[in-house]
DNA sequence: TTCACTTTTTGCCAAATGGCAAATGGTTTC
DNA sequence: GAAACCATTTGCCATTTGGCAAAAAGTGAA
């Protein structure tokens, strides 16, 4: 929990009072390794916070293909649709592939915090803003360099996961066979 | 200036006062070919939004090279900063290749329709989420096919655009090289 | 038209990557 | 420990892509 709030402190101001709402608002749960946060076509309920662990994030294209598309670790919030608000069906899958931790806000409770706290909207969009910017930053490298760069750059964001979870992940977060991905670990070595 | 209007009436509702503010706040620009609209290091002061035309957006890595980040068309808003407010000085380009028509705003005006029109940030919000999961979603694509299928996505999403830019700025987008795209438009012929 | 300049295509060869299958290594279960 | 199962590495070869330079095609100015 209080990992959120002093994530959130980045972004805007807060007071004793509003700080004890959005505690008071919060439930930490924990997902086990290969656990699923989303599932493609299941209705999302609530507003995650990653204290703790990875989540993959991926989908399947049109040849059926599983496509991982990203990594997510902590301190990112897992917003929904557009604003939060409705009822929100992603096309990806989210699945815990560490053993996690997330403050997690129920849809109802997020809305009360955004209707008492002004400026919240304010903060979350900022935070949201700077996801997405590096997210795309991020995408931006897997383009334009070799598998070998693409991979060190990999290593350089997620140091610890390189060794943890299944290579098969990787690869296709890099965008290269599991084949290639193995090779180009042995000519590091 | 109607083309703005309308794509903004798709996610939320304005009413003729609120249609007229923001008419009365906007300015259409033209650039020419090759001209700048945003340069690198130099701070933002309008928020924009292409009613015609393509712009290109690149950016120089960490080994010297220019990296075209993506292609922007029709009916996209041009934020800057997370939220638009203060001074943004961005560290990409962003330059018209083909003859350009943009609807935009200065900064002081745009806050004016802010704080005039209650769902405005909203608005705006929604439509930057929807542009930045776009951007995503297409970049996905390049990390995950092969160049010739890239290609293609390419072509159909710019389909007017193959013939008219430079290839090397598709090549760059497509994260190959000129010579490699010059053989994949041979096969495809 | 001719010249100068830029863009695109092509040839040649080296390097990187993919596809497939077998071998190896690790883990879990009984 | 043995067997079954899964993940990773490796070998082999075909295909793709890169790097470089020359040729060809296109463009604009005088």
């Amino acid at each position: 929990m209080e990992k959120f709030i002093e994530y959130v402190l980045q972004f805007g101001n807060l007071n004793k009072q509003q700080i004890d709402l959005i505690k008071s608002k919060s439930t930490e749960i924990e997902l086990r390794k290969d656990e699923f946060y989303w599932e493609a076509g299941k209705i999302v309920r609530q507003i995650g916070f990653i204290t703790d662990g990875v989540i993959r994030v991926y989908y399947y294209d049109s040849k059926g293909e599983e496509n991982t598309r990203y990594f997510i670790d902590e301190n990112l919030l897992i917003l929904d649709g557009p604003n939060s608000q409705g009822n929100y069906t992603p096309s990806e899958y989210l699945q815990a592939i560490t053993g996690c931790k997330l403050t997690v806000f129920y849809k109802k409770d997020w809305k009360e915090i955004s209707d008492t706290i002004i400026g919240w909207e304010n903060i979350v969009q900022k935070i949201n803003n700077k996801q997405h910017t590096e997210k795309i930053e991020r995408r931006s490298i897997l383009v334009s360099q070799d598998a070998a760069t693409r991979y060190n750059e990999f290593i350089d964001k997620f140091p610890t996961l390189a060794n943890r979870v299944p290579l098969s992940y990787i690869a296709s977060y890099l965008g290269i066979t599991q084949s290639s991905l193995s090779r180009i670990r042995k000519n590091i070595r």
